[in-house]
DNA sequence: CCCAACCCTAACGTGTGCGTAAGGGTATGG
DNA sequence: CCATACCCTTACGCACACGTTAGGGTTGGG
């Protein structure tokens, strides 16, 4: 569904993967207001994906990842990515790895790691005397990153607890009268005693209002 | 706001410190920009922090919540906590649920509410005809936290597993030739087939480098 | 009275990850 | 030749949650 428009190659020649996988599905993003039209008239079915020379244009390594085009120049600009070639009018020419690359990024940058960090890793990679040491070392920031992310999980599923609790000790409410206040609330008796009051509750009525009008 | 679904990944916060250290005088320390000091000289054994008639001062406050104090006063900037009372000298005195407030007020950031969506909720408690429906606009509020923790959670858990699998793939390496060039490692063969090459793995040597010194 | 340790109100600065013009080439079908 | 639909670089803008001066009062013990 990229555009089928062959594009001169200037630069050196850049080794030509294949052997990936034909028919992505063109995946518009509909919550993007980015506009993936297909040339009018144009509709590349068979042709799936192979576009010539193997190489892509920034506009479509960016639908292949589910980023923007300014999202991949701002890789671009931190030192995460570079093409791999420039057309003859500087069009920057990624090869299929650089797929690998953009979600290698996005996934680190799930993990909570800024780009600056990210780049950090490529720095380490590329600075690292032997093939063994760098694993060590990008073996080292992964470590970390899983007991991190570990963390993370563990905290998040507290905070599910505490959300559950709140939700099941709100409950009690249904029942209280349809005229009282909130301004009762703080004094309410109403709620179970087994439970005590969860403080993603209590914080609400603290005396600290906030309309200022 | 793209990312609404996104949850923080890490919350910092400051240690929580009570003074229980004997009474050195005030302390000069240089080295700390932040000084937890008790009142020099007395050290108060049941009076614990009933500054003026159990109103707290804003640094009590802080510390008492792990926050600064100048997170304090963005809090009330944004109307998420109003001080109970001021001294003489325009001192904001709390008092002590503005401990919960502001706890209530860290939990939902951790969920990855921002500061005005937090305020939302205020804003809708306070402008509920009733209890109950006060009740259940919160109730929908943490129902869809809810959703969207065990979501994140999800995620999280999924990227997870693709680090220990990264961490599993490149033990081998640890096999690999001392000598070996990193430039090697992507036509490496002596990774067991038995396992892809992880995504977290792949995006490290795509031909696009970093170092433009 | 003095001083240290607090507190006050502005108001500008910071780090992140892009978004969004602005102004202008490039590539290709018709 | 023209109309699209891409692409380029440069650069300012923005949302968030505070951090950080800057300049100056307040509190309370000694």
């Amino acid at each position: 569904m990229s555009n089928l428009h062959r594009l001169p190659i200037v630069g050196k020649r850049i080794e030509a993967l294949h052997g990936d996988a034909p028919a992505l599905g063109p995946t518009q993003d509909p919550a993007s207001k980015r506009v993936f039209v297909l040339a009018p008239g144009v509709a590349p079915v068979s042709d799936a994906e192979g576009d010539l020379d193997g190489l892509l244009q920034v506009g479509d390594l960016a639908r292949e990842v589910g980023k923007t085009v300014r999202a991949i120049h701002h890789y671009e600009s931190v030192g995460l990515l570079r093409p791999h070639a420039r057309s003859k009018g500087r069009y920057r020419l990624y090869a299929k790895d650089a797929i690998a690359r953009v979600r290698w990024v996005g996934k680190l940058h799930e993990l909570g790691m800024s780009l600056a960090q990210i780049q950090q890793i490529l720095t380490v990679w590329g600075q690292a005397a032997s093939a063994p040491e760098a694993m060590r070392k990008i073996r080292a920031i992964y470590q970390q990153k899983l007991e991190e992310v570990r963390t993370q999980i563990a905290r998040l599923s507290i905070l599910e607890g505490e959300v559950e609790a709140s939700l099941d000790y709100l409950t009690t409410c249904k029942t209280c009268d349809p005229n009282e206040l909130v301004a009762a609330c703080s004094a309410c008796t109403n709620h179970e005693e087994t439970h005590a009051e969860p403080e993603l509750v209590a914080g609400i009525y603290a005396t600290a209002e906030s309309p200022k009008p």
